[in-house]
DNA sequence: GGAGACTTTGACAATCATTTTCATTTTGGC
DNA sequence: GCCAAAATGAAAATGATTGTCAAAGTCTCC
């Protein structure tokens, strides 16, 4: 029975930029579906699990989800306006954690990176608008 | 009347690692100081806005806060254990998240970059125990 | 020294995302 | 059809954070 964790999974897909659990809910319900709110976090989780969506963490402290189109590694250039997000690689990112925890001698080193900017679009509505 | 923000900041600077506002005001209350955990929170806040203590979220989604030896822009790499610290520099950090902001035709770039391991101590530990 | 204005404080209630609980429903195998 | 395990969702619980508001502190001006 995964039809309600595809259909959170679907959600996502359709949307632009990273989307609350709230957020995917309100959505969902709005579209008809009959789905709890309950699931929706547990379907979030375990598609998170999976690593089949990213999560991260907005100015609020809530957890936001994206469905990304790659599987590898690979970092987010956000909006912070409009919630327009680029999938960014950073090889030279990655390295240079790397390097950073073995010259403290700190091994299994992860790293989070997100890069947060206005967009081209919506710099141009703050100059006019 | 700042007795209490510095009271609250000097708390933090005899802390090693990050801590959280429920965690420093346990530690004032158990020093002994009268204070309230709504004026922690608003201490913190306060420090923070003006860039004299570092804000991040931990994997609950907490704010922690810690008093940083240095003014200048930082980064951290945190034991994920035992919760030491140490700031690193990363210019090389600095230059891709502009790089890629600008690529991407975004503007007014900031970024949020940590770095999370075991450090050397625990992962001695965690060999012998 | 004291009055008045303004700020800080803190107990408590309110918010709000997330998690837990638990009874019901669904699914899959037999 | 029937049973066990997993999935679902409504409602309550949790827990960090914020808002409220009255009491207390501080400062200035007299």
């Amino acid at each position: 029975m995964t039809t309600r964790r595809d259909a959170v999974h679907d959600t996502l897909r359709k949307s632009e930029g990273f989307r609350s659990a709230q957020d995917v809910y309100a959505e969902m319900r709005l579209h008809g579906a009959k789905i709890g709110l309950t699931t929706v976090y547990r379907a979030l989780q375990a598609l998170a699990d999976g690593g089949k969506v990213d999560v991260l963490r907005n100015d609020d402290g809530e957890s936001v989800y994206r469905a990304c189109a790659t599987d590898t590694h690979h970092h987010h250039l956000v909006c912070r306006r409009c919630g327009h997000t680029v999938e960014v690689a950073g090889p030279a990112v990655e390295r240079w954690a790397e390097m950073v925890g073995s010259e403290h001698g700190f091994t299994e080193v992860t790293h989070t990176v997100e890069v947060f900017g206005t967009c081209s679009t919506c710099s141009a509505e703050v100059k006019t608008g």
